[in-house]
DNA sequence: TTATCCGTAACATTGATTGTTACATTAAAC
DNA sequence: GTTTAATGTAACAATCAATGTTACGGATAA
């Protein structure tokens, strides 16, 4: 969804375009987008004309932002299971996994950090200039 | 369930001791073993007496084996949305988002591959050697 | 004033995971 | 040999999260 925003340069773009691009409902976009609105990374614009748009420029937001505002709970992920606190494996090893996972997870971190929604639009133009039409998005 | 497994040192552990550990039916215990199984991490012998085991030594399996044993298919994460290839973003971005994910990824096993299940094991027991009693598994 | 568009609630649908029961198969122990 | 205690797996229900859909109130440009 930011890669067409960035695509959009700036413009307006509801959040039905933006669903015809990813095959989905409108509403599902909006609600995706929510969350991105209140992390800051998207500005809303209600009314007719109104749409999204990239609240700042493409080069100043990463993909560990946008992973960051989409994640509902990072500590969610582990608690899918209860282990039994009377038995001497159980009782540590939720504290020991906690933290190798986050290590783990911090090594995903980096390499998501190291890439802008800028570069990812610039991967969507073809390389050769003269195979660049004006495409009109859907 | 693999640290439990190297915690009982060798010794055949019946699916329904791992159950009581983590608070569980025992057949999804073996139903969860069965992949690690197959990845020849894990071996169980039938009949009485029988049970699961490590297939090697905990200091020769790490948790990146693991994690790949039992991740049904990587691919399939990404292909939770069908994106409009009529459009010029949908056409390039999931491409572009498979690579960027794949470096996401090695940057996660690269830290899951530098810990082992000895480690693991390891850190089970307190550090200070008064404080070990022979505690009973549940 | 009207046509768009966001924000959000409500609800159904889907799919994956989990829990449970059941049973065939296997192997040790007596 | 028979018994006992395991795994392996199918079948099914229950649970939970994600998704799709409809509906409607509020906001805003034209």
């Amino acid at each position: 969804m930011l890669a067409y925003l960035a695509f959009r340069k700036g413009a307006a773009v509801p959040s039905g375009e933006i669903a015809a691009s990813v095959a989905t409902n409108p509403v599902v976009i909006r609600r995706l987008l929510s969350s991105l609105i209140k992390a800051r990374l998207v500005k809303a614009q209600k009314g007719a004309k109104g749409g999204f748009s990239l609240a700042s420029a493409p080069e100043n937001t990463s993909l560990l932002e946008i992973y960051r505002a989409t994640q509902s709970n990072p500590e969610h992920s582990l608690n899918r299971f209860t282990p039994n606190q009377r038995c001497p494996v159980g009782a540590k090893i939720e504290g020991i996994l906690h933290e190798i996972f986050f290590k783990a997870q911090a090594g995903m971190e980096a390499e998501l950090a190291r890439v802008s929604i800028a570069d990812v639009e610039r991967q969507l133009h073809p390389l050769c200039p003269s195979k660049r039409p004006k495409m009109i998005p859907v």
